[in-house]
DNA sequence: CAGTATCCTTTACGATACTG
DNA sequence: CAGTATCGTAAAGGATACTG
């Protein structure tokens, strides 16, 4: 069976789930991740294609996806400076296997909302 | 391109990636979920299996997993009461669409730590 | 067994102002 | 332009005790 508990079966050892995961489950890391989809972006490109998110929340973001090597910051010094993001190889790869479950999201909005209109109906 | 901004592209919609997701993509839904996979488990069987949630947490995630319509809950009064947890249709769907992204956290585990170290080492 | 009820802490996030 | 610095809020989660 799948394990999913914090520590694996070999004691001592961190879940490889929890642990990659943690870090691509928030609230925006897998919307910056798509963002990149297309090819490099630069900071303010970012944040237009967000939408609502602060700058100083998408640094704090890009920094952790940067740290786990999903893409690279590259600053070009101006003056004015120009800081572009790009998603590297494994970043790709995780881009690949996010998009399924943005297209299922895609598909079954309408089911979700009625599921919880008749939960919240019946309670 | 991919719309990921709060509201989409026709003002007044809510984005359908972050709605669905938002319910899935917390530190506790995909494993509830994933642990249901082999098929319908008690409360405690759950709480077993993820290991290290809370009786409370763990309750405030299933009622939530129920209400996006992705489990049912059964109760069997007892006594002693016993109550099971089921994935749905698209409880069964959804799950299909997070195991790609499961084996792929434990395929790159090694990869992502290495990037961590790297990157806490220049900095 | 499968919860509730309280209380408390942590973490993420939002708002705003400032800067090389 | 792409940040950093502060301050404040809110939601998620942890610990523990209690119950039909």
């Amino acid at each position: 069976m799948l394990q999913v508990t914090a520590l694996t079966v070999e004691e001592g050892k961190l879940c490889p789930i929890r642990n990659v995961l943690s870090n691509v489950f928030g609230k925006w890391q897998s919307l910056i991740l798509l963002s990149l989809e297309d090819g490099p972006l630069r900071f303010s490109a970012v944040k237009r294609t967000v939408g609502d998110i602060t700058q100083r929340v998408l640094t704090e973001n890009l920094r952790a996806l940067e740290r786990d090597g999903y893409l690279t910051r590259t600053v070009d010094p101006g003056p004015p400076v120009a800081v572009s993001y790009e998603l590297t190889g494994p970043g790709k790869d995780l881009v690949e296997v996010l998009k399924p479950i943005v297209s299922w999201a895609s598909e079954n909005f309408d089911q979700v909302v009625a599921a919880r209109k008749s939960y919240d109906a019946r309670a």
